[in-house]
RNA sequence: GUCCCGUUCGUCUAGUCCGGUCCAGGACACCGGAUUUUCAUUCCGGCAACAGGGGUUCGAAUCCCCUACGGGACGCCA
């Protein structure tokens, strides 16, 4: 796969490489709309078999850089986005902190200074600009003209450099061909290119991505807003998978209709040309059908192998659970899931006798007849079944229906309430057999009893 | 206020560059039906959009102009 990439960029002899960059600073949360800038610097990368560098805008020393950097890295490893240069995987363009790349801002800044660019003003280093509109080129928006009218500061009186100072020179200094970020940048961009024009650097191409609008409401989304940070669907137990697939749809399309897209799909298919110029809502009701897709569709083995830290965390394996038990239940269980999130709910009468009961599903049946009735005869005759599997369960209840006039339905409504608490979950009769018979006729007795 | 970007179903989008095959396709959501057990699974069906107005043209969602609306940026934040 690394070869064939190395292939492709040197048959496409006339272009230089490609080298893209995310660069977040670590403020302690990873938004969404960081990770997709960050998905579509990584898909372009692969996609063209360039570099992907992970560079962090670590300038503001206030924060707790620790552990916010944690948060971030994280998120990316999450999500899958691996990067090629950066922290933790080095590179020949470090180092990729800003905080420790002070030398190299003074040395370009001495350039700006010795050619009259810039000046010391209030204890500060400004930047003079030349009075001439500056030229964006922009693979989504075409080319944007936008003049730069007033000068502007590039190092604070307390000496450390500003945001437009550090990115252009970091991405002079890297190498980088192609800037993709937020839309929110699209008129800082004429800043830049003055600051990359000062430096005798001809631009990059730029990739200015629509921005991530609130769900309801007005405004791009902020870290306030639900449903609007990656480590929040990583608590959640979504699949970072199904993340990353929607994220992706999120101002892009393949053109052709798909939604579910394989890693290799996405980068095979991902263009900067095929990117959406108007800003799009963020939509949590179909990122969760596409993670309950994705849940679904994931083979059985592993499938297990990402239930299990869920029923741990619901604390549904405390006491000594057989794992072919467990099996079983996630058996039954994954095609009916919506989501690794709802095991806590969906699951928990498989392991406790003190699981909750939904009320209102109880009162629906009881309108719709007599369930208590039909629980009794159902237990009578369980008692007495040879061996508790499903198809003699089927069995047997179609011989109750049949002898008694009633549908089947009402039987399986009856006991399915009593034995789960609920009205919906996996197929009736593997239920039944899952539970095995001992746990199934105590609850129908409980139910009898207590009424 | 100034500058920049945008505007197809409620939402994400295809179609726009190269005008006719689009009385506009897919998906989520919603509504209805089927699976003679529910359902949150699966299958089938339904609802629903080219922001408005002017051009250009035999013909415009697609090209041009204006208006309206939405978004962003205007920091010694990043």
């Amino acid at each position: 796969m690394r070869l064939e990439r190395r292939e492709m960029t040197q048959n496409s002899a006339a272009t230089p490489s490609v080298r893209v960059r995310f660069a977040p600073s670590p403020t302690g949360f990873f938004h969404i709309g960081s990770a997709r800038t960050a998905l579509f610097n990584w898909l372009y990368a692969r996609h063209c078999g360039g570099t992907f560098i992970l560079r962090i805008e670590d300038t503001d020393k206030e924060r707790d850089t620790e552990e916010a950097l944690r948060v971030l890295i994280d998120g990316m490893r999450w999500l899958g986005l691996d990067w090629d240069e950066g922290p933790a995987v080095g590179g020949d363009f470090g180092p990729y902190f800003q905080s420790q790349r002070g030398d190299i801002y003074r040395e370009y800044l001495q350039k700006l200074h010795n050619t009259g660019r810039a000046y010391e003003k209030d204890g500060a280093v400004w930047f003079r600009v030349s009075g001439k509109p500056a030229l964006i080129r922009d693979v989504i928006r075409g080319d944007v003209s936008r003049l730069e009218e007033k000068d502007f500061v590039i190092v604070r009186s307390d000496g450390s450099p500003v945001f437009h100072l550090v990115n252009v020179v970091d991405d002079i200094a890297m190498r980088i061909t192609h800037v993709i970020r937020g839309e929110d940048h699209l008129s800082n961009s004429s800043k830049h290119v003055e600051l990359f024009h000062a430096f005798g650097q001809t631009p990059p191409i730029f990739a200015h991505i629509p921005l991530i609008l609130k769900t309801v409401g007005s405004g791009k989304m902020s870290k306030r807003d639900s449903g609007s940070l990656v480590e929040e669907y990583r608590r959640r137990h979504f699949l970072p998978e199904a993340v990353r697939n929607y994220l992706c749809l999120l101002g892009w399309s393949p053109k052709n209709d798909r939604e579910i897209l394989s890693p290799s799909e996405m980068t095979q298919l991902f263009e900067l040309s095929g990117i959406n110029h108007n800003n799009a809502r963020f939509d949590e009701k179909k990122l969760a059908h596409m993670n309950g897709e994705y849940v679904r569709r994931l083979p059985f083995d592993d499938f297990c192998c990402r239930a299990m830290p869920v029923l741990q965390e619901a604390h549904f394996l405390d006491g000594d659970v057989a794992a072919d038990y467990i099996h079983s239940v996630l058996r039954i269980c994954q095609e009916k899931l919506r989501g690794l999130e709802d095991i806590g709910t969906f699951c928990a009468y498989f392991f406790s006798e003190n699981f909750p009961r939904d009320e209102k599903s109880w009162e629906k049946i009881s309108r719709g007849g007599e369930p208590l009735a039909r629980a009794s005869e159902f237990l009578r005759a369980a008692r007495e079944l040879d061996e508790f599997a499903a198809e003699n369960l089927e069995a047997l209840v179609q011989q109750l229906a049949d002898a008694h006039g009633r549908k089947t339905g009402e039987y399986i409504h009856a006991v399915r309430y009593a034995v789960s608490g609920q009205s919906v979950g996996p197929g009736f009769y593997a239920l039944l057999q899952v539970l095995g018979r001992e746990r199934v006729c105590r609850r129908l007795e409980a139910l009898v009893k207590s009424t």
